[in-house]
RNA sequence: GGCCCAUUGGUCAAGUGGUUAAGACAUCGCCCUUUCACGGCGGUAACAGGGGUUCGAGUCCCCUAUGGGUCACCA
């Protein structure tokens, strides 16, 4: 077989050599060690919890070794196409903090190593496939849909591994005559590897993530170009990680199994191999189970999940690394002020086991990185986050800023500050009681107190409560009225004799608070009132009173 | 089913042949306290199972089990 002329026959139009490209994208001109990484997601817009877990691993890697980290888009394939994806990809990934040194942007492309579309680098992919042609290492491959099928049923019922390979990949041994009169006939084809790799062989390769892995050699003659010319992910991979210089090559591990094709392609070019770092799958529990995050399965999961509840990326990110790197928690004990850009991540400390996503972790979590945010940017974040997913509460937001940061502000200082933000859903719904649109008395009155004891209580505070008190003697006030009605003015006093009260001190405040609030539970009450002014804390006694009917 | 990867408390996990097997979240109890939080103290709770190797195994080897991934002209 004369490989040069099938080559030429194959891509008639392909005159540039590989070492053209190899000039056109030289070896990048950076310091020792910087990594340079890259996220390659499909087009299809939805991004998920998983792909920042990934894309995290990446920006660090690029961004702590002075590198470079660039946003490719594969989009080889047709049918994953979206509209408006990439910006969608773009958009998110920028929410959560992810730039990109390198690659597709909002308006257009950065970088001396582009296309960063797959679908406009065929010529590439051509070029090389045409020396793989030259070298013997791949050819066209004829065969329908159905001739596969037939194959594999062929291969299962003699119960053999199935797939184009060894002495079933029929069309290794086209002569160039049958090849010349199938192409002039316009018979569709793909080109395939001609794999010389035995199933029996193993060999070992180095992931920085999991270590020495033990791997079977190919032996597929799995195909590099697709009948449309365009290649599949594995070809794409291998000359664009190539070409882009790519050094670390991070994604999940469902791409083990076909790493050992990918190693056999680096070899047939003769091409180093970059560095693979297989990352696990987060998983999430299904019926007793743990499962892949699936973006089928799991919608919300989706990053825009996240976004509509309204977490704060700062909180998404501080959970992310936590999962990403297992010392980073111990690191942030420790350095509780610090920029996470400053811990220094490693692939060696990624988990090599499937991690559940916890979301009381990362509520968790989430309080403690808000409580880093001044309550004048809590505010600002949810005033953005309501213009985009509730826009029914914007005005009310607006209307009363001052008297919303205050009431975020609540108890955050001091040593021992409260935790009560986590996302903007919850934060709304932590503080709806201010607004007299989402005010509604939740809980009951506690069981010590009667009706009519609350009218009366509720009477007696009506009468002395004055906005100008401070808040001792506002509590003073509430201590005397608890005391002339029956109840200890301190809850130890009727821990210790039960008998002699009807109940204590706390049993009369939180009677205020429902009456005021509408919960039982909440920040201190003087400061709500302070923050509600004199007359809606009025008005809304009044109304408790009223409601009380004995 | 073949192949590959994984397996320490409910969850995330430290651990690289000798530890009373860390820590965090969750949970429970107590303390603080006008409620709830916050905080403090303490508790329950783990090396999947079985064989080896070794003076000694969570750590090394083998088998089994379980979970996951993958077996496309999808990525």
């Amino acid at each position: 077989m004369n490989y040069k002329e099938l080559a030429n026959l194959l891509f008639p139009d392909i005159d540039k050599t590989i070492s053209y490209y190899e000039e056109k994208y030289p070896k990048r001109n950076l310091k020792d060690g910087a990594k340079v990484t890259r996220i390659a997601p499909s087009p299809t817009g939805f991004v998920h919890i998983g792909n920042l877990y990934g894309a995290f691993a990446d920006e660090r890697l690029a961004r702590q070794s002075g590198g470079v980290f660039m946003l490719r888009i594969e989009d080889t394939d047709e049918k994953r196409k979206v509209e408006g994806a990439v910006k969608a990809i773009i958009d998110a990934f920028e929410f959560f903090g992810l730039t990109f040194d390198e690659g597709v942007g909002i308006d257009g492309e950065t970088g001396d190593y582009g296309p960063y579309f797959q679908s406009m680098r065929k010529d590439i992919y051509q070029c090389v496939a045409k020396y793989l042609v030259e070298q013997g290492r791949a050819y066209p491959c004829f065969c329908t849909e159905e001739e596969l099928l037939e194959l594999r049923k062929k291969q299962e019922s003699e119960k053999i591994t199935t797939g184009y390979y060894g002495k079933w990949a029929r069309e290794r041994n086209l002569t160039l005559d049958e090849i010349k009169e199938r192409l002039s006939r316009n018979e569709s084809f793909v080109l395939r590897f001609k794999s010389i790799g035995d199933e029996q062989n193993t060999f070992e390769i180095e992931d920085a993530i999991r270590g020495t892995l033990t791997l079977r050699e190919n032996y597929q003659d799995i195909v590099l170009l697709k009948s449309n010319g365009i290649p599949t992910y594995h070809f794409a991979h291998v000359v664009d990680d190539h070409f882009m210089r790519v050094t670390h090559v991070v994604r999940g591990e469902e791409w083990l199994s076909t790493l050992p094709a990918h190693v056999e392609m680096f070899r047939a070019i003769g091409w180093d191999l970059p560095v693979y770092c297989h990352t696990a799958h987060l998983m999430k529990i299904e019926n007793g189970n743990k499962r892949k995050l699936s973006k089928r399965k799991d919608p919300e999961l989706g990053l825009t999940y996240y976004m509509e509840l309204g977490y704060h990326p700062a909180a998404v990110r501080e959970y992310i690394m936590t999962i990403l790197n297992s010392n980073y928690e111990e690191w942030r004990m420790a350095n509780p002020d610090s920029s996470y850009e400053e811990f220094e991540f490693t692939l060696e400390k990624m988990s090599t086991s499937g991690a559940m996503f916890d979301l009381e972790k990362l509520n968790n979590v989430s309080k403690d990185v808000l409580l880093k945010i001044p309550a004048e940017d809590i505010y600002e974040f949810l005033l953005e986050w309501s213009g985009k997913y509730k826009t029914e509460i914007t005005g009310l937001l607006e209307k009363n800023k001052t008297s919303v940061i205050r009431l975020l502000s609540i108890g955050r200082e001091g040593n021992k500050p409260r935790k009560d933000l986590i996302y903007c859903e919850q934060i709304f719904d932590f503080i709806s009681y201010f607004f007299d649109e989402y005010f509604r008395i939740a809980d009951r009155i506690p069981e010590n107190i009667d009706e009519q004891d609350a009218k009366k209580l509720l009477g007696e505070y009506l009468k002395t409560y004055d906005p100008k008190d401070d808040q001792n003697q506002w509590f003073e006030k509430i201590r005397k009225i608890a005391e002339a009605n029956g109840y200890a003015p301190r809850p130890k006093d009727y821990k210790k004799n039960p008998d002699l009260y009807k109940g204590h001190v706390g049993d009369v405040s939180t009677t205020i608070r429902i009456a005021l609030i509408g919960r039982a539970n909440s920040p201190d009450i003087w400061e709500i009132q302070q923050i509600m002014g004199e007359d809606k804390v009025r008005a809304r006694i009044e109304n408790m009173i009223n409601r009380i009917k004995v």
